[in-house]
DNA sequence: TCAAAAGTGTTAAGTTTACACCCATGA
DNA sequence: TCATGGGTGTAAACTTAACACTTTTGA
């Protein structure tokens, strides 16, 4: 028979690194984390993991509880387990970077949950280590974006390829040229045209494309 | 004052993918799992986290007990935690992948825990969800080998650039042109030659390289 | 003297970067 | 008609890939 009881258990939660783009900006959901310790500091959108439930699925329920999305594209980061991290008690928590669409979360949920979007540039101090974590989520989102189509994620489902550029350029932090980038992005065969055309930035009005198999 | 005593606790375990490179030929450690679930399974090196030690401290106090070994390169990968991973109880597992010179380890240790090599291209069914796991840490390293000098932590202080290219064959899975490799490799300046010539592989004898900054 | 591994350069192909002007439109 | 953002091509620099022969030496 199993027994593992001589062994020590710990709490578990999940943390999300959740980004939206507005503004031509990158941003993370943060809240006022509700309780001790560390009541009212910002925090990532985070919870306990359940008994019944693997990492994922806790990830998806509080991102679920938080935002009312679901089917989110997410990538779990990593495992942060310093014993002194939760001044509280031992808490290990495994992170998650989370894509949205910025124009899809609920607005009532976040507002309930005191959630505000924060530049990632100008990110104030967060609770525990939690500003180590969107440091590295933002690493590793800047990896994934040159080789994924995981931009299409942060965006709405038509987008220009000018707010496509914006997005990697504040994702990446540096200036693109733009025919490089066009011409880049478009031999890697995710995008497709669509007959339609956004007039809201320009009177000539660009054309809308598409993520296929997003 | 904290109160997370609502919420439920698990077991937290480390499980190591201990790589070394003999005869040519990338292995992992393993051994046959001593206890219930999975008794004489074969497994990795793991076991649980302890109260006081952060995940990576039992990392490395983990692979001191099998290997003897101290200050070993190791990389966080994942964690683990479907729910049903290990049969016997719930356990979310932290994996690390770990690089070690072939030749270091302790083999009375290894003997002890009834440990052993075995080429990563033929491992056998392991216990659990530890298959998924080399297979992750393989691919890890295969992306890691490319752009950062860990594959010296695979190899005893002084090799010739003959081992060196078969280590990058047998991880990356493929041959390599043996002019391009080695000026690749120069190129990057990790490596400073020796005087010294090896000569067991050939009449002539290769000239031994070492890492620099290890 | 020969078998076996070590060592060594050049060319072509492909990729990445830098760079500047015309287009279409609504106000 | 003009201000604004949309759209487009080419050449140079650099990187990667392909390829074959000579050297050294111990048996």
């Amino acid at each position: 028979m199993t027994n593992y009881s001589s062994y020590p258990q710990f709490f578990v939660s999940v943390d999300c690194v959740i980004f939206g783009f507005q503004d031509n900006t990158l941003k993370v959901l943060t809240h006022q984390r509700p309780y001790d310790p560390g009541r009212g500091e910002l925090s990532l959108i985070g919870g306990f993991v359940h008994r019944d439930e693997s990492l994922e699925d806790a990830a998806n329920r509080i991102l679920k509880e938080f935002t009312g999305l679901d089917n989110v594209y997410m990538r779990q980061l990593a495992a942060f387990g310093e014993v002194e991290r939760d001044p509280g008690e031992r808490v290990i928590s495994i992170v998650y970077y989370v894509l949205i669409n910025y124009g899809d979360y609920d607005e009532e949920l976040t507002k309930q949950h005191n959630a505000n979007w924060i530049n990632v540039d100008e990110l104030p101090q967060l609770c525990f280590d939690h500003n180590k974590m969107v440091e590295k989520a933002r690493k590793e989102l800047g990896e994934d974006i040159k080789d994924t189509p995981v931009a299409g994620k942060l965006l709405p489902r038509y987008f220009t390829l000018t707010q496509l550029q914006t997005l990697f350029e504040s994702i990446q932090g540096q200036q693109i040229d733009k025919r490089n980038f066009r011409r880049a992005i478009l031999e890697k065969n995710y995008l497709s045209a669509t007959d339609m055309i956004d007039k809201q930035m320009s009177r000539r009005g660009a054309t809308l494309y598409e993520f296929t198999n997003n």
